[in-house]
DNA sequence: GGTGAAATCTTTCCAAT
DNA sequence: ATTGGAAAGATTTCACC
């Protein structure tokens, strides 16, 4: 994972249609070193799979909100029970007075509360606290750069 | 955007390096007719890019959080602030008690703390509360079919 | 909007370094 | 690990439906 690796894959999260040629010429490598290269990550799971950014209000998903969810009993093995509820974009386990972070899409209010519904019909769910979002700023991919930024400074 | 587009959608989201034989062949479609509504999907941005799934630890950003950041002021002229803080990968503003909430990926926890400093210099911002995601159960994109899902069901 | 086929460009493989 | 080139395969266009 050298500063080439780490253009490379910020070439692809910008566009992965372009051609290893292309590719080659931004890192200054040849297509096949390129290729070669990139092979490699995805054989190592740096890169875990070439996907489509989908618009979610496009698929009526336009809603945005987290959920904090308290539970009463330990949740770790719970997260089948959340997958199961396809309006649930990620859950983590969490530090803090809740127990697991949620967050979901909906077309409407009305749907979210229909997954919060289902979410307080989860085995040890004893309440939810959501939070909805009224405007994105941004949602980007985590930067191949990461920890060239922080303190101490060079 | 009828159900052979959804499935394209799904398609594309699973691995995007398929061909459009392949694509065609899933859908129920020629190579030809799924490689022209491919072509539609992306003119009209409900496909907005390609890209890559990278790992955040294999990039040195295994801690994850989610911070709510509290202000004084109105935070709506704020998105380039916290876009400049290239550790968060999401930025909302919030219907509730907090401003922004902003979804944050670093190395170390003193790289978060440093995060959190970053924030606090914001202007207008008067308060961060932190939470650290101990375990991600999962990750994944909006699904094409959000709407099918909600009550009340045929 | 869909099909099948032709032309062009890319990916993929490999011998050499 | 990288290069250049050759073979296999994919994308893209187009005439026709």
């Amino acid at each position: 994972m050298d500063h080439i690796d780490r253009a490379l894959l910020v070439q692809l999260q910008q566009d992965a249609t372009q051609s290893y040629a292309a590719l080659g010429e931004a890192v200054g490598l040849s297509a096949g070193a390129a290729h070669e290269r990139v092979r490699k990550l995805r054989a190592r799971d740096v890169i875990r799979r070439t996907t489509v950014d989908v618009d979610p209000t496009a698929l009526g998903a336009g809603v945005l909100a987290y959920v904090m969810v308290d539970s009463a009993a330990w949740m770790g093995d719970s997260g089948a029970d959340f997958a199961a509820i396809p309006e649930i974009l990620e859950a983590h386990i969490i530090a803090g007075s809740a127990s697991v972070l949620v967050k979901v899409r909906t077309a409407t209010t009305e749907q979210l509360q229909d997954v919060l519904r289902r979410i307080y019909a989860i085995d040890g769910v004893s309440g939810t606290q959501a939070t909805v979002a009224l405007e994105t700023f941004f949602e980007r991919p985590v930067s191949p750069h990461a920890g060239d930024f922080s303190s101490p400074r060079p």
